[in-house]
RNA sequence: CGCGGAGUGGAGCAGUCCGGUAGCUCGUCGGGCUCAUAACCCGAAGGUCGGUGGUUCAAAUCCAUCCUCCGCAACCA
């Protein structure tokens, strides 16, 4: 008899940096419900990998002196070693450099181009010459310049081979509206709306303005782009097109794909369309999380607030990290983050709830019986309905894992777990082991609470890999007791079973002094990152002439608004000395009119003309980077008359 | 009027689709207990459910409108 299978994948990483929380999220939740689905019998693939090619890598090599092989394959083995570090039981992991891979996205990319879907045409965009890149109209600066260079750019255009979108978007509209596929469905009005109905338009899938990536092989000047690429990783890491595997016919196609709201539409439109045009069956959902903020804010590297998941697994151990981020996140939602809220998670739970829990049983079980509870017993009242509780909850689990929501799951878990504190109070075992004649009823109390520990910790086990079986040691649960059909029964531990006493599982944190220390250590880290502040490299050597090309000039910002319709610009009216200017600049983040009214500023005063959310600006507001990211307006001399030249 | 999400006791959230006495976790305060990791159990205080207007016997929930916050704006991986 085959088993029932399962597949269920993360995105494979982009490993232009180090992994985070947010990264560790997504991984843990797969392999959760992987751990699950394995303990209910389903011939399960877990997969995760990492995704190698691109500009930015090839980019990122070069900086540091090195092939880009050789930097990706740094990365991923500290991808791999977070994985580790969490405790995360993928099978399989891909990386879009192996061989197999490459053979097989080439054969996927011809078939797409001999059917039909794949076309060569001409990829329009904004080029900046110096760096040799691309960028769209939304990439490009405040003041329609490379994002990279700030220099500007020209309206150009290379060969690329396209993949037609819109043969697919009527069934997409329906895959997404009227199926179950997309959870939480409640994202589906939000890609409708955004790229659907306004027409979808064809997805360049090959570039020739960089070489780190997989060649077309019918045409050698071409590489493949992000979308074949990386998407199909999903298939050929079961062989799909290659000999390295022979899994695709077992398992595609996948149960769950689960990633982050950032790359959902790619997921949720892009390769749907990539599977459909190869009439290939679709993937059963696909889940979309939130991000983890921190103290209310996006987690970024530049507000140097980023959680580094190897220090907190070394302070808290794996399991506590794994507990927290999947009982804070609700399936589509963003969650919080703090290192209070962590800690009081811990605390609350772990160590109050669980690990108190298992303490105390045993160390009864210890006193009153010498470790080894007799056999005889005595029902008694709330017995029923502790394991009631106790016996439903596996069920009750079980849809929650189906559904994605494993916030849920251990929500329900932690309920019982409560309830099994609180028939402590009810059934007073101190009581009862003082009177000779309560040994059976207080060795019934006791057995209660073991198997209700047996049973929320094989359900937790899943999520918690790491912890448990220590307390399956404790509680004198062997391994034939721990799974998953005994997790819906009562009544498995032998009457006459023995627990040891153990050490502490989850210890009580001091929060003040925690957090003090967190913060010490997140001080420092930004104390080093400013500390590594280095300028920009110089960019070529220039003659005068070069310089004079360009006209700065004093201006008097007389009226400054924000540009309707926009979040980062504002409108200046400036008095040049040569009858007033329109400039607008990308600082309303960081600047109120108000603060610039009435300061000398420095401005580009001889720059083309552009149009800006369809406001003109006639010029650039000179200002500096500031570490973080946010910038400041260069005020000159007060005394400077406007439109006074700088050189 | 670009798109989407959110606004509920001190904090974080559920409830909103299918109107009917406002719920959970944490925190605070009071009590109980002593088996346990100063833990556990019980109780209490604390909210005009962002504002305004409407529908209704009845609105956190439906409709309209406004305000505030956040994210996204497609080839970025």
């Amino acid at each position: 008899m085959t088993n029932k299978t399962f597949y269920i994948t993360t995105p494979i990483y982009y490993p232009s940096g180090s992994p985070h929380i947010g990264t560790c999220y997504t991984t843990v939740a797969c392999d959760s419900i992987a751990r699950y689905k394995r303990m209910q019998g389903f011939d399960v693939m877990f997969l995760t990998g990492t995704d190698e090619h691109g500009q930015k890598i090839e980019e990122k090599a070069k900086e540091q002196g090195v092939t880009p092989k050789q930097y990706v394959d740094e990365i991923s083995k500290i991808f791999k070693r977070l994985w580790e570090t969490m405790n995360i039981s993928y099978d399989r992991y891909i990386r879009t450099t192996d061989d197999y891979h490459v053979e097989a996205i080439q054969k996927i990319f011809k078939e797409l181009y001999d059917r039909g879907y794949i076309y060569k045409g001409e990829y329009k965009g904004k080029y900046c010459t110096p760096c040799e890149s691309f960028w769209t109209e939304s990439q490009l600066d405040e003041n329609g310049c490379c994002p990279e260079c700030h220099r500007e750019v020209t309206q150009a255009s290379e060969e690329a081979y396209f993949f037609k979108m819109s043969p697919f978007a009527d069934r997409i509209e329906k895959l997404l509206t009227e199926t179950d596929f997309l959870r939480p469905k409640s994202r589906a009005k939000e890609i409708v709306n955004n790229f659907i109905k306004p027409g979808l338009e064809d997805l360049c899938v090959s570039r020739t303005s960089f070489s780190w990536g997989i060649p077309v092989t019918f045409d050698k000047k071409h590489v493949v782009y992000v979308w074949v690429d990386a998407l199909f990783n999903y298939c050929t890491a079961l062989g799909f097109k290659n000999d390295r595997y022979n899994d695709y016919d077992k398992f595609w196609p996948a149960d769950v794909h689960m990633v982050a709201k950032d790359i959902m539409r790619f997921h949720a439109i892009i390769w749907p369309a990539m599977l459909m045009a190869l009439d290939m069956p679709l993937p059963k959902h696909l889940a979309v999380h939130g991000w983890i903020t921190f103290n209310g804010q996006k987690m970024s590297k530049s507000m140097g607030n980023v959680i580094d998941p190897f220090i907190l697994s070394e302070r808290y151990g794996a399991d506590a990290i794994r507990y927290h981020i999947l009982r804070e996140m609700a399936l589509g939602a963003d969650s919080s983050f703090s290192n209070e809220i962590m800690i009081n998670r811990i605390n609350s739970d772990l160590a109050n709830g669980l690990g108190n829990l298992v303490s105390r049983t045993v160390a009864m079980a210890d006193k009153y019986f010498g470790a080894t509870l007799p056999k005889e017993r005595e029902a008694g009242e709330f017995d029923d309905e502790l394991i009631a509780e106790a016996t439903a909850l596996r069920d009750k689990v079980d849809e929650f894992i189906d559904n994605t929501q494993l916030n849920n799951a251990l929500s329900e878990i932690f309920k019982v777990i409560s309830r099994a504190n609180k028939y402590i109070d009810e059934t007073t075992p101190w009581i009862l082991g003082k009177d000779e004649s309560k040994k059976a009823r207080l060795a019934t109390v006791l057995y209660n609470l073991l198997e209700t520990i047996r049973i929320t910790t094989s359900l937790l086990s899943c999520f918690m890999p790491s912890e448990m079986p220590k307390i399956w040691e404790q509680i004198g649960a062997s391994a034939d007791d721990v799974n998953y059909e005994s997790a819906g029964k009562f009544n498995v531990l032998p009457l006459d079973v023995t627990v040891h006493r153990g050490e502490i599982l989850f210890p009580r944190i001091d929060v003040e002094k925690e957090i003090e220390a967190l913060n010490a250590i997140l001080g420092d880290n930004k104390d080093n990152k400013d500390d590594s502040f280095k300028p920009e490299e110089l960019r070529e050597e220039i003659n005068i002439d070069d310089f004079a090309k360009a006209d700065l000039r004093v201006a008097l910002v007389t009226k400054c608004e924000r540009v309707k319709k926009s979040k980062k610009l504002l409108c200046l009216q400036l008095d040049d000395g040569m009858g007033g200017r329109q400039v607008v600049s990308g600082i309303a983040e960081w600047y109120t009119p108000e603060e610039l009214v009435g300061k000398k500023v420095m401005i580009v005063a001889n720059l083309k003309p552009i149009k800006l959310c369809g406001v003109e600006s006639n010029g650039m507001i000179c200002a500096a980077d500031m570490p973080d990211g946010t910038c400041k307006v260069i005020h000159p001399d007060e005394s400077l008359p406007n439109g006074s030249r700088v050189r």
